[in-house]
RNA sequence: GCGCCUGUAGCUCAGUGGUAGAGCAUUCGACUUUUAAUCGAAUGGUCGUUGGUUCAAUUCCAACCAGGCGCACCA
């Protein structure tokens, strides 16, 4: 018989002895005072004596994460996911059936503990046990209490397993959820109307990328799963709703890495009346704000850097960026006319060693040497911005300069955290886009946007000038939990089935 | 999709072409303020899977499976 095996057949025969004995094995509730952590809030600080006078009485409970046994006299560790506590029984202090409940417990199972609060004489907070609950099994062996669990793929596929035994992974999440939260706040604050459309949509538009697709049975239609709320949200402000939000899942039918999972979570707003130049200014308030509320603090670690997410944030247009970045690597003067010709540009990314296709322009090469030269040095936060038009399709232009439009992306820690636009507005001009998009398509550009007559209708009625944005939720709780990977900040990220 | 790396006890990890190792966990024993408790003893393995080479493979080779990192794609 393995150690697995042999371990849970002890466990089983401690639960069966637990029932014959009539303990209640899986009680439906216990009347739990105080939780671990709050006791810990309100009396680790406290000393021996300001304990003895209180008789601080309480009633707690948790997961066991360590049994100590010294024959008559016993301590147990209690973890509510977030603090711990040490539990004293001692057999003369506790009824005899609850001394032969202890006896019966494995490290894992959920207990409920009624005593007083003192300090041991290694000074430990700690509970003196009058009473011990049996409240729930665990059937399986843990991970070891020293080093814990740190194999990566049974962390993504039985997060459970992390949670118990690994309480910064715990911390991650409780920072995301503060994160969500702050932006909520934010948002609301300022007057957005929180919202939610189509996660499931006939068309997948508003971004780039190739989509999931399904099908609804009793309609008989094929459908996507939404690669972006862009064009939903966008009709609302044609509708009159002037700044709405939504905080909710995209999935894009991609690659895997440390920064992308195939679902993930974007914060998308648009507001009327607003162009580029004033959601760069919201958004750096926006970071930082939520970086104070979520982790008190607009300084923060990321891997190898410091990063200060305290305003104003650097600004770099992507040709200028490009251009530089350029000029240093060939170690000669590239102009920003290089960059708009279509075959000087080309060379200069061929120097530069990079594919082209053919049915790439100017702009999207000059993309393409940005993204390959200058992404990942952008470690301070850093908005890059007037992108070219044939990489924004729904993005409006400058007006001195058609084939540049108002468009920003901020980087932060070598990645895009947000993109937001000036919204084209001008329904025969997206027309074109799309149109221009599905050429692309045709060559065999499978993210191509695709044509939305719908949408097209929608702007015929007019909508505002208005400025659009999505930040990078999962990526922004990885600035501000210094987290290497996605996965780090996703509870279940995809993962190959097994078996 | 390509390249590199990883897979040995429940967990964390050593290791070897000739009967498989440690710590923790588990079991038994001692112990009424310990805290990685300690001390004594014991149990626990299809060495990711399938083939190949070999007298002999966990070890060498190949394919496959799963994962990590990098590249590509992308946000």
């Amino acid at each position: 018989m393995s150690s697995q095996d042999e371990q849970v057949e002890q466990r089983r025969a401690n639960l069966a002895e637990l029932a014959r004995l009539g303990v209640e094995v899986y009680p439906r509730t216990f009347d739990r005072r105080d939780a671990i952590s709050d006791l810990v809030a309100r009396h680790g600080e406290r000393t021996h004596d300001e304990l003895e006078a209180d008789r601080t009485e309480t009633a707690t409970a948790g997961r066991i994460l360590a049994i100590r046994s010294f024959g008559k006299a016993n301590f147990l560790v209690l973890s509510d996911g977030r603090a711990k506590i040490q539990v004293y029984i001692r057999q003369d202090s506790i009824p005899a059936l609850d001394f032969t409940i202890f006896k019966l417990l494995d490290f894992g199972d959920w207990v409920g503990v009624e005593g007083r609060l003192f300090r041991t004489k290694t000074n430990e907070l700690t509970i003196w046990a009058s009473r011990l609950h049996f409240l729930s099994k665990c059937l399986l062996p843990l991970p070891e209490k020293w080093h814990g669990l740190t194999d990566v793929e049974t962390r993504y596929r039985q997060r459970y397993l992390d949670l118990i035994v690994n309480p910064d992974s715990r911390r991650v999440f409780e920072t995301r959820s503060r994160v969500v939260a702050a932006i909520r706040e934010f948002m609301t604050a300022r007057g957005y109307l929180e919202v939610e459309t189509p996660m499931m949509q006939p068309i997948a538009g508003g971004a780039i990328a190739r989509p999931f697709t399904t099908h609804h049975n009793t309609l008989d239609m094929d459908l996507f799963l939404r690669i972006a709320p862009e064009l939903y949200l966008k009709r609302l402000t044609v509708g009159g709703m002037e700044k709405v939000f939504e905080i909710n899942r995209n999935f894009r039918n991609e690659g895997i890495s440390t920064q992308h999972n195939p679902e993930f979570t974007m914060m998308e707003f648009y507001e009327a009346y607003a162009d580029y130049q004033a959601l760069m200014t919201m958004t750096e308030v926006l970071i930082s704000s939520v970086a104070r509320q979520a982790i008190g603090t607009d300084q923060i670690t990321f891997g190898d850097h410091a990063i200060s997410l305290a305003p104003p944030f650097t600004r770099l247009s992507l040709r200028a960026a490009a251009r530089e970045a350029a000029s240093r690597r060939l170690a000669r003067e590239v102009t920003d006319a290089d960059l708009r010709q279509r075959d000087t540009a080309a060379d200069l990314a061929r120097l530069l060693g990079l594919d082209v296709a053919a049915g790439h322009g100017a702009g999207k090469i000059t993309t393409d040497i940005f993204e390959a030269l200058c992404e990942d040095r952008l470690v301070q936060p850093t908005f890059v911005y007037d992108f070219p038009t044939e990489v924004s399709p729904l993005s409006k232009q400058k007006p001195d300069d058609p084939d540049t439009v108002e468009r920003f992306e901020l980087y932060i820690g070598g990645f895009e955290v947000a993109n937001a636009f000036s919204e084209l507005n001008d329904p025969a001009e997206q027309r074109r886009r799309f149109e221009a998009q599905l050429k692309d398509r045709a060559l065999g550009d499978l993210e191509a946007h695709q044509m939305d007559d719908d949408y097209i209708r929608a702007l015929e009625y007019g909508l505002p000038p208005t400025g659009g944005e999505g930040v990078g939720i999962d990526r922004l709780v990885m600035l501000l939990t210094n987290r290497p990977s996605i996965r780090d900040v996703i509870l279940f990220p995809l993962m190959r089935t097994r078996d």
